[in-house]
RNA sequence: GCGGAUGUGGCGAAAUUGGUAGACGCACUAGACUUAGGAUCUAGCGCCGCGAGGCAUGGGGGUUCGAGUCCCUCCAUCCGCACCA
């Protein structure tokens, strides 16, 4: 073999991998563990497109480089392969979404070898294999069988909640639960029935069905949660989405909002991804506060993070959905509101998120009486105001908030300046908290953040308020009404929702007919014929959330064929958590926020060791497409290139990027690609057809979908891997452009030619000399760092400066060129292997080791430092290293250089940087 | 509006603790070899200038002997959140 043919080679060590399972791991104690993970995908129809495989390759370079350093390194990949393309898929065609599935992901396999990861296949999963959800719906009545104990402030297991109440009822309980829960005793527990005590539990339960309000979308018929939705559309599709209340189940990630805030801090992830999912927990610490209705017994509880503000407060607004507002709507107002909530409630979510600035409301008729100063207050509604947030009635400030204001301002109502230092203007109220309160009773000459402190104590003492923390954050809704997902190992008996055992599990998904909801609006499940438990009613016909699945296969990855567990203690305890993980940001409030809380449960329960699953995590930048036009001339069978286009009246229409290179069209190929264009003329410029080009996302109708199969045939995976990484940083987002992967190509050649001349490979044992050496450890030394800091774009470069050097000294020095295999096999593997077989070896290249850097290699003989005067350069001086007054030297040669350079005028200073600069201060 | 990030040649990008900005690659130019070149090799390639030299890291200011890097301020782009009381 003497020409570097990438696809022979390539295709030969796919085979010898896989017939030798030279990536297959199992627990090694004698070597420390390093678990790479990369978000598994969702095997969609389209195929991979070479924006996918950029994270695989970074994972890839990093598992192979630290099983070079000795690691046990695990490196799994699965597909998470329940979901809605599918099952929309099967709407249409009536094919079975297992099937498409399937070949969706044997697509995706046979792409995923064709680039050569070190993937251990053995350990594959699919959410969508009973085998899989039988441990998804486990998991499930763990959480079912747990509530949240807040003294404890963790989760445990339902049976000690039924200890207590046997023993003491609910009053000692302290418990993250239903809102709406009574008090009751020993002796009411234990005189209910089974079914009223299970009706209680409900209310504890971890998983449990409340009347929730979701996210409606029709199209879909189904539910979706927050993060599936944006903007008021499906995130998948695009379709209206509208609020709709429904019993469904829930599962109370509020318990842990905190723990999640806290965690966060000891990750090292991302810091936007941190504050994603600080904000979309959203924690408020603040006051709740009664204000008492002017001639009722009722009081309305509003939420504020400013008690301080409190004598600012000229009205109260209440959500139009509140429970209230039509017992304290007076007879003269009762036409006006009415007709507000009904504008209200049709106002969809989008119309009000895209109409912010209007402002609307109208007065009840009714007011409170202000708690510390006794005054009238009046009581409004408005849209401004959330009923899903704090307690869905604010105590509006003009004075110190902005909507607060404008609602004055535009309904006339009063505005109370409160602290000194407030600069209110005709537009603008001033939210900052410096200064001294005024016309605020007892808080007087207070500071605001003392105030802050003062009003809560004066309203806890009155009995009127409390200390109280808000979460944006909502428990996640759990049920979908969909086909394509796991059956939740739930049966309904009197319409009280009892779990299977364990030993029937997995409840398998039944057959259906059709993948369509029924005529009465059940979810497709409900057409599955003679699918009845044998106890109980019926099944529960939803099935879980896309998150389900994804919420805990890293820890199945650790003992993914274990029939008896959902992972065995052993590996767990091995394998214990993922070290790096790489995956999308798109993910960061939805499965890393899901997960992240699963695993808490876990940990608490005692099944896991740890409370965070992924120590490192880093996001791989988006591959957007970069499209090609060209410029048709209209009315006319004609195109012109770029520089021509404003002498014509062209329009721009897309061509296929496959058949542009450098932006120079192949017209031959275009004229197949658009038939009509067949017989049309071409006006180039210098010879050339040159195209436009625009960013946009990669699409097929974009036709700016690069197929890295296409690549792989023309330039081998080696060549694709390290290009891939060459474009820039792995984290950065960047428009995909095949320009410059020819340098790549040449690089690899030389990097071959190093070893092969004239079709033979013979290199020298002679030992290296000190410059080849050199170029060796200082190679080692940069792949080292780059590796670590993850800069694999500058590690590729640092290859190709090496092999360029050694190329120019002819070295063929075996101590040198096999090293240089071992540095490489992580970025080419196929190649490093069959040059480390040539080389004579017969064991795979990765059980080498990693060469180590030796800095003794790196001493210079002579140093060339740069003398500067104020900063810059005026001359450069050498001399030897090994001298330790060399740098003194240095400094009075620089001296004297100087004096002669500025005749005579003494030098300020002298500024000696070892190693680097001497600079001269005058 | 709030939060996070980014801004360096014709292009993708380097510059790790403040120390010779533009490594490496693409494109381009010239040359060599060649029947040929979409192969290979050599040289050049930020801008102005014949040159010495001067100017350059989004704009402006600051700290420093020295700033792409630190501080202030403004601008632009991207991402996320968005009536959160």
């Amino acid at each position: 073999m003497g020409q570097y043919n990438h696809s022979e080679i390539e295709s030969k060590w796919h085979k010898k991998w896989e017939a030798d399972q030279t990536y297959k791991v199992e627990i090694d104690h004698s070597r420390p563990k390093y678990y790479v993970l990369d978000m598994f995908p969702y095997p969609s129809g389209a195929g991979l497109h070479v924006g996918h495989p950029l994270g695989y390759i970074a994972t890839d370079i990093i598992s192979r480089y630290k099983r070079l350093k000795g690691f046990n390194v695990l490196h799994p990949m699965g597909f998470d392969s329940f979901g809605l393309p599918a099952e929309q898929y099967a709407i249409q065609t009536g094919q079975h979404p297992a099937i498409t599935t399937d070949q969706n992901i044997a697509r995706y396999k046979e792409q995923l070898r064709n680039l050569g990861f070190s993937f251990d296949w053995s350990r594959e999963i699919r959410t969508s294999a009973p085998d899989y959800y039988q441990w998804t719906q486990w998991i499930f009545k763990l959480l079912f069988n747990s509530w949240y104990n807040k003294s404890a402030d963790k989760a445990e297991k339902i049976e000690t909640l039924i200890s207590v109440f046997e023993a003491k009822g609910n009053s000692e309980v302290s418990a993250h639960a239903d809102e709406d829960i009574t008090t009751f005793s020993a002796d009411d527990w234990n005189s209910w029935s089974k079914e009223q005590q299970q009706q209680m539990l409900l209310k504890y339960r971890i998983t449990y069905i409340a009347d929730t309000t979701v996210n409606w979308c029709p199209e879909l018929g189904t539910v979706l949660s927050n993060d599936e939705v944006k903007d008021g559309f499906s995130e998948r599709g695009g379709h209206p989405v509208v609020k709709k209340t429904l019993p469904q189940w829930n599962m109370r990630i509020t318990a842990y909002a905190d723990r999640l805030i806290n965690d966060l801090e000891g990750l090292d992830w991302p810091d936007s991804i941190k504050e994603m999912q600080r904000n979309w927990i959203g924690k408020s610490i603040g006051a709740e506060l009664d204000f008492q209705i002017e001639n009722s017994e009722k009081s309305i509880r509003v939420f504020t993070t400013r008690l301080d503000t409190i004598y600012g407060v000229t009205f109260l607004v209440l959500a139009p959905e509140s429970e209230l507002v039509p017992e304290i709507t007076t007879e003269e107002q009762k036409a006006k509101i009415d007709e507000y909530i009904e504008m209200a409630k049709n106002r969809s979510e989008r119309d009000r998120m895209s109409d912010v600035k209007h402002i609307s409301g109208e007065f009840t008729g009714s007011y409170v009486i202000h708690p510390f100063s006794g005054e009238k207050v009046p009581i409004w509604i408005a849209d401004y105001v959330l009923a899903g947030y704090g307690t869905g009635a604010v105590m509006a400030v003009p004075s110190g908030d902005q909507r607060d204001f404008d609602f004055a301002k535009h309904f006339n109502l009063p505005i109370t300046k409160i602290i000194d230092s407030q600069k209110v203007t005709d537009t603008e109220a001033d939210p900052t908290k410096v200064g001294k309160m005024i016309n605020s009773g007892f808080l007087n000459g207070l500071s605001p953040l003392e105030a802050i402190e003062k009003s809560i104590e004066e309203a806890e003492n009155k009995g009127i308020g409390t200390k109280k923390v808000n979460y944006k954050l909502r428990d996640a809704v759990y049920g979908r009404q969909r086909y394509w997902g796991e059956p939740f190992p739930v049966f309904y008996k009197n319409g009280i929702p009892y779990l299977l055992e364990d030993d029937q599990l997995p409840l398998n998904l039944p057959e259906v007919d059709k993948f369509l909801p029924t005529e009465d609006g059940e979810p497709p499940l409900a057409r599955a014929e003679n699918w009845i438990p044998s106890e109980g009613d019926a099944y529960e016909t939803t099935t879980m959330p896309g998150w389900a699945g994804s919420s805990w296969y890293f820890f199945r990855f650790m003992d993914p064929k274990n029939e008896n567990e959902f992972a065995g203690a052993e590996a767990l305890k091995y394998w214990k958590e993922v070290d790096f993980y790489m995956g999308g940001s798109e993910h960061a409030t939805g499965h890393l926020l899901y997960s992240r809380f699963w695993t808490k449960f876990l940990y608490d329960l005692g099944i896991i060791e740890v409370k965070e699953y992924a120590k490192k995590l880093v996001n791989q930048g988006m591959i957007q497409g970069r499209s090609n036009f060209v410029y048709r001339v209209k009315n006319e069978n004609k195109y012109v290139s770029k520089g021509l286009k404003d002498q014509f009246n062209t329009y721009a229409v897309h061509t296929d990027v496959n058949i542009v290179s450098d932006d120079v069209l192949d017209v031959e190929a275009f004229k197949v690609f658009r038939p009509d264009a067949k017989d049309a003329e071409f006006v180039l410029e210098n010879e050339k057809y040159i195209c436009g080009w625009e960013v946009e996302k990669m699409s097929k109708s974009k036709y700016n979908v690069v197929n890295p199969d296409d690549l792989v045939v023309k330039y081998g995976a080696d060549t694709l891997r390290m290009y891939e990484m060459f474009l820039g940083p792995v984290e950065q987002s960047k428009p995909w452009n095949t320009n410059g992967i020819e340098g790549v190509a040449k690089f690899l050649k030389k990097f071959w030619a190093l070893f092969y001349k004239n079709e033979t490979i013979s290199l020298s044992s002679e030992e290296p000399t000190k410059a080849e050496w050199k170029i060796l450890h200082t190679l080692i030394k940069k792949i080292e760092d780059d590796i670590e800091r993850l800069s694999l774009n500058t590690s590729v470069s640092n290859f190709m400066i090496a092999t360029n050097e050694l190329a120019s000294l002819k070295c063929n020095k075996k101590a040198i060129l096999e090293s240089m295999v071992i540095l490489l096999a992580p970025y080419a593997p196929h190649l490093a292997e069959e040059l480390w077989l040539a080389l004579g070896n017969n064991k795979t290249v990765f059980d080498a080791s990693f060469p180590v850097f030796d800095p003794k290699y790196l001493v210079e003989e002579s140093k060339e430092y740069p003398i500067m005067i104020n900063g810059k350069m005026r001359a450069k001086i050498e001399f030897s290293a090994d001298a330790p007054q060399e740098e003194m030297k240095a400094t009075v040669l620089a001296h004297e250089l100087v004096q002669k350079w500025l005749e005579g005028k003494e030098p300020k200073k002298v500024i000696v940087v070892p190693n680097k600069i001497i600079n001269i201060v005058v």
